[in-house]
DNA sequence: TGCTTGCCTGGAGTGCACTCCAACTCTTTA
DNA sequence: TAAAGAGTTGGAGTGCACTCCAGGCAAGCA
């Protein structure tokens, strides 16, 4: 249950690597765009293996950022081929979409590593989880909040520009 | 006329300083938080002189950074006391609340600056300044849109999570 | 057999937006 | 008058999230 979205534990290993967690408190992370979240890949109906090189091209991130997701723990445990190459399956691009959303709401990449570890670790960790994006839901809402506020003062603006150059027409 | 909120031009010079234009398209600059955007500064009304300590109060904004603003061309020219000190007028903390609410909404610095040389240019340039805005509000309206998609996927999952716990609850 | 293409790794580099430092001057209070 | 505290500068440093590079391996094909 819960099967396409959940990614249960397939190996805990693989501690993060460099990333401090000394975020500063007003900083969001920078939010990618366009990566063509919706629409999404095209899945080759019936395939559940694909190289590198495929994933990038249907999730619109490049080769070296998925390989530096499964450095730093973002991604759960990837197959590999008897020679190395790595070999996504459909659940790991189901994960890569909950990620691109996650991303596109500005969640700090340290945070998504945190929930890829709950994942990990199990149903155990469902309470945690579910807290974790409960309070990210807050913040996105905030966010909302806040860009419509700052409409408010751009329409405005823009308002003012506006009643300008139509004055200076009627002139 | 349009007075608090247009800060026409008062000395052209100040060309901008190390702020290479290549940014990156799928990148979104980091956002602001909590910078008592709202409710902001209670400027002790008959005042129109404050040093960069208060105004670094009022704007929750570091002296280092209005320093490093007026360095890169965003402010529009502080005073200066006889011996160099900073002087802010009201009119720079009217500037600082829309530099601020255009922050939050994730326009990049180097395009704030952009704006501010308009001012600076005079009324010539109202068309362009309103381009400029309103290409940004399309912009703000596409991220709400963005993050409304987002919240429908965060609200799935919860449930998700929250089935589970009640399903264990009754079990 | 050689050539091309795609993938592998660790580590270094990039861009943005600050943030801090050293060494100094100015202002205010005791 | 002395000391504390706030201001000044140019330039270096920080944190995040990638992004690129060199050098090498493996598979497909003319």
């Amino acid at each position: 249950m819960t099967a396409t979205m959940t990614q249960p534990d397939q190996g805990a290993g693989t501690a993060v690597a460099g990333l401090p967690e000394g975020a500063r408190p007003w900083q969001r992370p920078p939010e990618p765009r366009a990566c063509r979240a919706d629409g999404g890949h095209p899945r080759p109906a019936g395939r559940d293996r694909y190289t590198i090189g495929e994933v990038a091209e249907y999730t619109g991130l490049s080769a070296h950022t998925l390989r530096w997701y499964e450095r730093i723990g973002l991604m759960p445990h990837v197959d590999r081929t008897h020679t190395g190459q790595r070999r996504f399956t459909n659940r790991d691009l189901d994960w890569l979409d909950l990620v691109a959303k996650l991303r596109l709401t500005g969640m700090p990449v340290a945070d998504m590593v945190r929930y890829a570890e709950l994942v990990r670790e199990g149903e155990s960790t469902f309470a945690e989880r579910e807290r974790l994006l409960t309070e990210h839901r807050e913040d996105v809402r905030r966010r909302i909040a806040e860009l419509h506020s700052t409409l408010d003062v751009l329409d405005y603006k823009i308002g003012i520009y506006a009643d300008a150059r139509r004055a200076s027409g009627r002139a």
